[in-house]
Formats: C-alpha cells, structure tokens, sequence
RNA sequence: GGCUAGGUAGCUCAGUUGGUUAGAGCACACGACUCAUAAUCGUGGGGUCGGGGGUUCAAAUCCCCCCCUCGCCA
C-alpha cells in the first residue's frame, strides 16, 4: 500500500470561485485523491483558503465586518460549497490558524539562522489618511507618459507603459481617495532566493516528467533577465503572520506581516497539522522523512499562474530551512479554462460561479464536463452547447441510459433479482477481454494523471455496455431462449457495480446510486474482470433506480445563456 | 517588445523518438434494433494538419521566415 499526499492550491478568500478556478486544482486533485483511495491507498488530501493580504482586509471593509470574522464566514462558505462539489477533502484548513502562524514564524527564523534572509530598506507610499503603506496598485493617478487619469500604480491600463507610483500625476489612494500621499522609508525581510538557484535549477532539471508547462514556467524564473531575484517576504500590513514575534532574532518590524505568498504553502503543512490536532492523527509522517514521510509520494495541483510560488519559492523555502521536510515528487499543473470566448469575470459577473453551478444542477455534470474537458495541454473553453450536449450525450444517454434498460428490461421479463440459467459465450468472452484491456489504460492514465484521457477511456468503458447489449439483443433471444437471455442479463446487471467503482472518483453521487440500486456494497477495485462480472449471482435482488441523470434542455441551456453572460460595461 | 504554449474534420480535441490510405467524441446522412431517459448499435461523407521555404527515400511530426490566438514578464 502506497502513500499519497496531495494537496490542491488552496483558493483565496475574498469570493466564491468560478469553474476555472475548481477544474485548475481542487477538482483533479479530489480526482486523484478519491482514485488512490479506491486502489487501497493511503492518501492525505489537504486544502484551505488562503486568507492574509490586502484584498481580504479590502473586501472585509467593504462587507462591514472586522477582517478575522469576514475571513471565518468566507471560509464556511467555501467549504459549504466544497462538500457541494463533493471534494473529499481529507482536511480543509485556514492560513489564518494558529498551527500557520507558528509554523510560518519557525520557517522565517530557520531561514535566517541559515544565513538566508537579509534586511532591506526601501521606500514607499505611505497614506496617512488610510494609516498604511500602499501597494502599487492600490495607488491611481495621471499616467505621466499619456494623460490618462485613471492610471495604476504597476500600470497605465490605455497605454500598456509600466508604471512606478512615484511617476503618477497626483497620486491617491484607491481605498480611500486620500491625495496626502507620501513617501515614506520601510524595511523588509528578503529571502536570498539567488543562493538557492543552483540547488533549485538541479532539482527542477531533475524532473523531466513533469508536464511542460511546469518546468518551462520555472525554468523561466530561474533564468530569465539577471536570474532569479531575491524577495521580500514581508509587508506593510496588519493582516497576517506578525513578522515581529516572541524570539525572532531581528528587531524594528513591528506592523508588518509576512506576504501571502510567503505562508500560503507553508499552510499545506500547517493544514495537516489542524487535521492532526482535530483528529489525533500524525501529520509528522506525512511530512517529515526523517519521521515516516520517506515513502510518501506527494503531488500537488495547480493552475498555471500559481506554478512559480510552488516551484521556485515554497522549495526555496523548504530547501533553504535545511530540515527534512518533504519536497512535492509531481507537480500537475493546468491551464485557463474560458468561458464563451472569453475570460471569466468576477467584476463583470461574467461566467459559472461554483455556488451557481451547484444551483443549476448537480455536481456529477460538472465534475463530468469539467474534468472531461480539463485544460491539459491547452486553455479550454466553456460553452453551454457544449456542456449540454456533452452532459445529455455521456452522463445520461451513454451510461444512465445502460442502466435504465438492463435493469428495467429484467424487471419486466425476470423481476428484480439477477436472473439464473444459461451460459457465456464468445460474446461474453470477448466484452471481458476489451473490459480487461480498457480498464488497464484507465489506470494508467489516472495514474499518470491524463484527466481527459481517462475521461474518455472511462466513456469506451460504459460505451462498451451498450455494445454488448446490442449485439447480444436479450429481449430478442428472450423469445426462443429465456434461460440464454438470463445469462446476459445477469452479465449486463454485474456491469452496473463496476462501472460505479470506476466511475466513481469522476461521477461519485451517480457511483453511489449505483451501488444503493444493485444492493452491493463491496467496493473492491475490479483488477479481476471475470471475477467482478459474476460477483452478483443469480438470486441477488436489486432495485430498479430512477433516471440517474435528466438531461438538459434546450430552454435551460439558453436560458442560462442568457443569465451568465454578464452585465454589459 | 521578450518568453511559454498553441493554431489538425462544422465543433471540442488525440496524434509517442519523422514511416503504410491523419484519428476519437459530438454534429450530419443512411441503415439496424425496439430493452431503455425519442435512448442504443453499425456504416458513411467530411481535413492541401495556420501560410511559405528547406532538410529527407519519406514531415502534422525536424530547421528557417511570416501570420494569428492565449498567458506570463519587462
């Protein structure tokens, strides 16, 4: 038995997530996590939100709500809506815990006792009014090289020119309009990433089978212009991880917090440690080598913009702490997924949002069209046509519909118990053969966490059934052979748990309709074709389930259309 | 502007280290079946593989130039 530890990017918390954001990480990795599982692996699946930083405090003022308590509610809901989506988080945990905090304090002076961190004094816009210092962004002015007067402090968005806030014609604050803007001195911690190249440029060299999109992406940062930079890991801020703290070996950064991204992923290892001090669990050996996590082989899951935090600076803070902390063995990554020829749009209210989705319909057709559709080696693009008819066709005619006719055809000629009498033949043979021969490619892609691929492998699976119905055609042979036309209702019927296990990490409500229908609970992986085609024996009784999946219609689907394609500007 | 990834049938996408008539699903046409959610199964039509040039006995696949999308960065 193998051990798995998996972890999704843990999604910010000011707002609910859009499908794009669900299918770039917490879904394949609850695909991943729910197939292991049914292989008879060990598996920790860990999440969280990702709760420090400006935007969190900005979105807390404008909800009215102290910053800690806004965080709490979001998290509830994210959850809410997580369990929704059936993810099976082995735990979902807060980067604002107690478990982060002292963990992200015991990395911070780890890595300076390593001689890896080095103060540095720079100066920024400080707004009295607002009594912070300001990101570049949260500053707007004219833009000193064409006019406009909505310019941000990165950036003018009408002339594209890259901005520094000190160039802006009349500065003022975004948060609160306050022009008494000023610049003011404020020092850092930074973390001497450069040291680390070499060991990080050999590490990443070292994983030739990631995906492309991985490595480039990192091999990029590493290399591009003079290297790879340091950086600051604090700032001027009062949401977050105290950068001053009881023992920290430096002094005078009282007020400041370290960056989001600098505790975010330290929150992968704090989150194991919630799970530990709820359930008495030991998150040591699963991330310790030095305490049992030798063996574990540990995957994360990301979409492509959260790819240099995780392959550049979470290790550089990992290797840089000179512990025996695990290092990630496999990073999937993903691209964007689009919606209707264009981006989602939390501002604009443009797209599916996850707690929409759950609304319109169950989370099996997500989880189904999403996953089957995942943007592997491209940026993917949602559409409703699309969705509707990919839906209607694999969910509820390809594999809804199977077991809507084997069950329903046996109810009527043998009633509701695996009919008995008659043999296999060639036919049986045969279908056992390609069952056996596609259900080894299956594990192999999910094993290589090919999403589509096994997406549609699974389809051929469940297409597979049908075939075989139809050549074998019971209710014709059931005319001159009743006792020939058991024996392949009975096959056909035994079909129903198997496909329910293998579909199961896609499709899991579906799967388990299944299984309550045919009153098998064994949930055993079907490594034994023949042997799970007769594990139903004749005389077992089943219950004819309703219609597993309605399909959607066309007014839904152009309604909905309709509804999510956002308000105009 | 630099970098990454792409541009393959009407649509969404596969195409391993270059090698026989370029594949799948959907859509479309025709046929079969009538157990089933007007579902299923079979057959078929359809592509100058973004454009141009080159290497090769042979290129969607390698090299060069150009065009177009997406994202990242400056």
């Amino acid at each position: 038995m193998a051990r798995h530890l998996i972890t999704s990017a843990i999604p910010y918390i000011n707002g609910i997530k859009h499908l794009g954001n669900l299918v770039g990480s917490q879904l394949p990795a609850d695909l991943f996590a729910r197939y292991q599982r049914a292989r008879g692996h060990e598996v920790m699946f860990i999440c969280a939100t990702d709760e420090h930083g400006t935007p969190a405090e900005l979105a807390a003022t404008k909800a009215g709500k102290p910053v800690a308590e806004y965080c709490a509610e979001m998290h509830e809901v994210q959850a809410r809506i997580a369990e929704g989506f059936r993810l099976s988080f082995d735990h979902f945990g807060r980067s604002s815990s107690e478990q982060n905090r002292k963990l992200t304090q015991h990395f911070a002076v780890q890595l300076h006792n390593e001689g890896l961190l080095r103060e540095v004094s720079e100066t920024q816009m400080y707004s009295p009014t607002d009594g912070r210092f300001l990101p570049d962004r949260y500053i707007e002015g004219t833009c000193p090289n064409c006019g406009f007067e909505d310019a941000r402090g990165d950036q003018c968005d009408n002339c594209t020119k890259q901005l520094d806030p000190v160039d802006l014609i009349n500065p003022r604050s975004v948060i609160s309009g306050a022009t008494d803007l000023e610049m003011r001195e404020t020092k850092h911690l930074f973390l001497r990433q450069s040291t680390l190249k070499d060991k990080l440029d050999a590490w990443i060299s070292s994983k030739a089978d990631w995906p492309l999109l991985t490595t480039s992406i990192a091999k990029k940062w590493l290399h591009d212009g003079d290297g790879l930079q340091d950086r600051g890991i604090t700032r001027d801020l009062s949401w977050g991880v105290p950068a001053q703290f009881e023992g920290a070996p430096w002094s005078g950064m009282d007020g400041k917090v370290f960056y989001v991204w600098f505790d975010a992923p330290i929150e992968y290892l704090a989150a194991t440690q919630e799970w530990a001090d709820k359930t008495g669990g030991d998150w040591a050996r699963w991330w310790r080598t030095d305490r049992g996590a030798e063996d574990v082989t540990y995957t994360q899951f990301m979409g492509k913009d959260n790819v240099p935090f995780h392959t550049i600076g979470f290790p550089a803070t990992i290797l840089g702490s000179n512990e025996p902390w695990k290092l990630v063995d496999y990073i999937k990554s993903f691209n964007y997924l689009n919606y209707d020829g264009g981006q989602f749009s939390t501002s604009r209210g443009r797209g599916v949002f996850m707690d929409q989705a759950l609304e319109l319909l169950p989370a099996d057709y997500w989880r189904w069209w999403l996953l089957s559709h995942a943007p592997e080696s491209a940026d993917a693009e949602f559409t409703w046509e699309n969705f509707q008819v990919s839906a209607n066709k694999d969910l509820a005619d390809v594999l809804g519909n199977f077991v809507s006719r084997i069950t329903k055809f046996t109810r009527s000629k043998f009633g509701e118990a695996i009919p008995e009498g008659g043999e296999w033949g060639a036919r049986e043979e045969a279908l056992t053969a390609e069952l056996t021969t596609r259900i080894r490619a299956y594990e192999g892609h999910m094993e290589a966490m090919e999403v589509r691929k096994a997406a549609a492998e699974l389809r051929a699976i469940w297409v597979a059934g049908n075939e075989y119905l139809q050549g074998a055609a019971p209710w014709t042979v059931f005319k001159t052979d009743p006792e020939q036309a058991a024996a392949i209702a009975r096959l056909a019927l035994n079909l129903i748990p198997i496909y329910a296990v293998l579909s199961a990490p896609f499709i899991p409500d579906a799967a388990e309709i299944m299984l309550k229908a045919m009153q098998h609970e064994d949930r055993s992986w079907p490594s034994d074709v023949a042997a799970a085609l007769t594990a139903l024996p004749a005389g077992h009784s089943f219950a004819t389930p309703d219609v597993l999946f309605r399909k959607i219609t066309d007014e839904e689907r152009e309604e909905w259309q309709t509804r999510f394609a956002g308000r105009r500007q």
